[in-house]
RNA sequence: GGAGCGUUAGCUCAGCGGGAGAGCACCACGUUGACAUCGUGGGGGUCACUGGUUCAAUCCCAGUACGCUCCA
């Protein structure tokens, strides 16, 4: 017998343990069945679940079931990121707690360290996603530094650089000074900040008695200024074009020259110029061949290339010192408060400086051409499809991507050098040597480039590196490329983009997956983005133990509408427990009447009742099936909810309860529709459905491994059982408003209603009777009699004798307002139907329903108005 | 500055060229052996605003306002 209650924490293990063990989860690369393929996104190793990957993981474990019971060959392709610097980072502060850094311990024991913190923690975001009760492919599960994905880096490194399409280049890089690493445009989070606006005015050489006054939100930089650019078309400054400025502090003498770059509206019209630390700048100092002095060190402290005084002191102290000194030389001008955005490192939080570095790039405008052109031609799908002109609007603009970090967790890059520093790029230090040998014609030492990848770089592969490239292997062959890429627009740039351009170039154009399916954020229930700090974060492990993991798969799913982010709230769970209890509950009532046991589908049936219920059924199939092949997710979910709900439990099981004991063909419809639809609820909610698949109907499968539910082609379109709803709602509408106590049990009149509808009535006699608490009913043909409330539905009149009961005020209010509802829908229709236009344009089907409404409405009033009539 | 998204019941949100919907919350009443994690009934809306297209607009188009997000 089932508990009263669902209690979902006695059965999860169980049943994921056991579909685990019997294999469902597993794939089978040399069947010849057509394969269904998602590579799950990684979650960094560092991490922990939360509500974002609840999410996705969900939304892709539906999938993932949906499409095993459909019958297809299944790989969801588990794995982990290493995430270079999140996970340096968190190591890092680990041996800070102990005052070790990572120098101390040197490169190779600080890896030791990772590691070891890897092998201790990786384990809880798997421990997890299984409470979640997600079924990918586990043994397979990958690590992007594992042996096979480091080859695979390695390989594409060289290749790319073969190709040109990676190279060293001195550029401005984004310099993250507390990290003491390179980072890349995406991990830069531009941040509005309140400055200052600073006019510094710099003495002529011809005359400094003159000067020309530039404005700045950075004064320190002037240490590295080495020219003045002003706009050609400026008439302020035309004659100062061509002389020299002596730069006050250094006494370096620069240029002034002409470049549009200068706004004449901002600021004064003329503009320092630091190339060395600016981005906008650097690519002026380009144009006009300017040297660029490079003033800061690795921590963002003024270095040796400037002026001694300056020297060692961190960016915001010097900023402050040389502004005092430009005051006291009275070479400071007006200050205005200026709001600007200032770059911070996205991981460490502190402003980021562009520093003229050696770094590694890749080429990322050529790569992303196909990729660009992929999504083009409909190759690969973004859902909802706008997301595709975020990616456009990107990959179009795209700049060179800067891969190598200053790490040491991660893939290192592979290059070494020789002595006079010459590169041999190759896959393995014995390649290397051999080049280096060949080229110096001589054994010489050589020594590795210090520098990682950038996580990314690892990441772009995914689609292939998993499945054994650069090895050639069957599950390459059968599982490229996947059918669907299930993830957050927030990593379109860093993760989706970079994976069609690396797939694109590595497997001859083939793209990684045919859709891209962009699922919504989770904030919290005022909208929020969850944070830790914020403190508003949700658990998604405390809620599976407080609702059970169904409950909250079931709510996430509902809820993930294309195109909107969801707000989560925990009493949106606990109504979608409450709907795993009700599941229960319908269980337990067939249990009650012995209807446990082996379900099969019906052969025949013929009662209303019957064909109702199995035509309702065939149509959440098919609608089922339809939501989830176009990623409708909450349709589906929905139409479940109301299917079990309102069609199976509230109409369905009432109309059967009064002979369920004793009619053979409801026995066999009953049991058999709540074991088609908890079939087609198990991908969403697969933990009750088993149990009751198992505990009620006595399955001797498991459903994660039984085919999904198809049409059973039983039932019928037929209107008399909504007929005999509406009569049943409009009969407790009745005894509602007019405060009919509940024991007290009317007959019910009918008058005017067809044969078939009388038949259908008949035949649900008791049912009627009971859902409407009446105690039997009667056509007459005549008058009602006095006392009688009256309505009016589906062209028939109904009565409610009621002597002694009746209120006649309270009846009149009810008809009145019953009537005016009605004229105003009369007044409505008839406009419609008395306008040319409509009759002549509007289709056939438009105008004969248009019809067909005002009559009922027009039947209805002159019923009611009778029965108004007759009250006084 | 550029781009995208949103605005529908008190709240959270579906929907969509031809009758305004759900869940939650609220009010009233609770019966009969599935279920109070429940049942029945009810109240509640200028579908942001202004124009346009159309026989017909909450829905399509343009603009405005407000909100959110991304990029510079």
């Amino acid at each position: 017998m089932l508990d009263k209650i669902y209690n979902p924490e006695l059965i999860e293990n169980k049943w994921y343990e056991a579909s685990e063990k019997a294999g469902a989860f597993s794939c089978d690369p040399n069947g010849k069945i057509e394969p269904y393929t998602i590579m799950m996104p990684p979650p960094n190793v560092t991490g922990s679940l939360h509500m974002g990957h609840a999410l996705t993981f969900t939304l892709q474990d539906v999938l993932i079931r949906y499409f095993r019971k459909l019958g297809r060959d299944v790989l969801w392709q588990p794995g982990m990121d290493h995430a270079g610097i999140a996970t340096q980072m968190v190591v890092e502060r680990k041996l800070a707690d102990e005052n070790v850094n990572r120098h101390d311990l040197g490169r190779e024991k600080f890896i030791d360290k990772v590691w070891e913190w890897k092998s201790e923690s990786g384990g809880t975001i798997v421990h997890q996603q299984r409470h979640l009760g997600i079924t990918p492919d586990w043994p397979r599960s990958r690590f992007t530094l594992d042996e096979g994905l480091s080859l695979a880096v390695n390989k594409v490194f060289v290749s790319l650089y073969k190709q040109n399409l990676i190279y060293k280049d001195k550029r401005l890089v984004n310099w993250d000074p507390k990290l003491q690493t390179a980072i890349s445009d995406l991990e830069v989070e531009q941040k509005e900040i309140e400055g200052s606006m600073w006019s510094l005015r710099y003495p002529l050489k011809s005359d400094p008695n003159k000067f020309i006054t530039v404005a700045t939100t950075r004064p320190e930089t002037i240490l590295g200024d080495t020219a003045v650019v002003v706009n050609p078309e400026d008439t302020r400054y035309n004659e100062l074009i061509g002389k020299t400025v002596i730069l006050p502090l250094v006494n370096r003498e620069i240029p002034i020259i002409a470049d549009s770059y200068s706004d004449m509206e901002k600021g004064t019209g003329a503009v320092k110029i630091t190339p060395a630390h600016d981005f906008n700048d650097f690519e002026v100092g380009r144009r006009h061949n300017l040297e660029l002095i490079n003033i800061f060190d690795a921590h963002a402290c003024i270095n040796d290339n400037a002026p001694d005084r300056f020297r060692g002191l961190d960016r915001f102290k010097a900023r402050e010192i040389i502004i005092e000194e430009l005051d006291s030389l009275g070479l400071l001008g007006e200050i205005s408060p200026n709001r600007h955005s200032v770059p911070h490192g996205d991981r460490s939080g502190v402003i980021v400086e562009p520093w003229l570095m050696d770094q590694w790039y890749v080429d990322a405008k050529t790569l992303a051409k196909p990729a660009i052109e992929a999504v083009e031609s409909g190759k690969t799908r973004f859902l909802p499809n706008h997301w595709e002109k975020t990616y456009f609007e990107w990959m179009r603009n795209i700049q060179p991507w800067c891969v190598s970090r200053q790490l040491w967790w991660g893939h290192r890059i592979p290059v070494w050098y020789g002595p006079d520093g010459i590169a041999f790029v190759e896959e393995t230090e014995e390649e290397a040597q051999k080049s280096a040998d060949k080229h110096y014609k001589k054994s010489v030492p050589i020594s590795r480039d210090e520098d990682v990848l950038d996580t990314w770089f690892s990441s772009a592969l995914w689609p292939f590196s998993t499945l054994g490239w650069p090895h050639s292997s069957i599950e390459l062959e059968k599982y490229y490329p996947g059918d669907v890429l299930v993830t957050g627009f927030d990593i379109i740039f860093f993760w989706v983009a970079r994976m069609m351009m690396m797939s694109m170039h590595f497997m001859n154009g083939k793209v990684p997956f045919k859709d891209v399916y962009i699922h919504a954020l989770v904030r919290d229930e005022k909208g929020q983005k969850m944070s830790k700090s914020k403190g508003n974060v949700l658990d998604p492990l405390d809620l599976t133990q407080k609702f059970g993991s169904d409950a909250l798969r079931f709510t996430l799913t509902a809820m993930a509408a294309q195109g909107r982010d969801i707000k989560l709230s925990e009493t949106k769970i606990e109504g979608y427990r409450n709907f795993a209890t009700k599941i229960w509950n319908a269980a337990r009532f067939l249990e009650f009447h012995s209807l446990n046991g082996k379900t099969e589908k019906p052969d025949m049936v013929s009662l209303p009742v019957n064909k109702w219920i199995l035509f309702e059924l065939d149509n959440l199939i098919s609608s089922f099936d339809k939501s989830i092949a176009a990623y409708r997710f909450n349709e589906a979910a929905d139409k479940l909810y109301q299917f079990i709900w309102n069609f199976y439990c509230d109409w369905y099981l009432e109309f059967i309860k009064p002979d369920i004991d004793t009619v053979i063909e409801t026995r066999k419809v009953a049991p058999f529709v709540l074991h088609e639809a908890i079939g087609l609820l198990n991908p969403i909610m697969p933990f009750i459905t088993e149990e009751l698949n198992k505990q009620i109907f006595d399955s001797d499968s498991l459903l994660i491994s039984l085919p999904n539910p198809i049409v059973t082609n039983l039932g019928a379109n037929d209107t008399q059982i909504s007929m005999v709803i509406d009569l049943i709602s409009e009969i407790r509408a009745i005894r509602s408003e007019m405060n009919i106590p509940l024991s007290s049990r009317p007959d019910l009149l009918i008058r005017a209603a067809a044969k078939p509808q009388l038949d259908v009535i008949e035949s649900m006699r008791t049912s009627l009777v009971k859902l409407a608490r009446i105690n039997n009913f009667f056509e007459i043909k005549k008058e009602f009699p006095a006392d009688t409330a009256v309505s009016n539905l589906h062209g028939f009149d109904i009565g409610l004798p009621l002597t002694g009961i009746l209120d006649f005020k309270v009846e009149s209010a009810r008809l009145n307002k019953e009537i005016n509802l009605s004229q105003a829908e009369v007044k409505k229709l008839s406009k419609k139907l008395s306008n040319a236009g409509f009759i002549g344009k509007a289709p056939r089907q438009v105008i004969d329903e248009n019809k067909r409404r005002l009559e009922v409405e027009l039947c209805k009033i002159e019923a009611l108005q009778n029965a108004l009539k007759r009250l006084c």
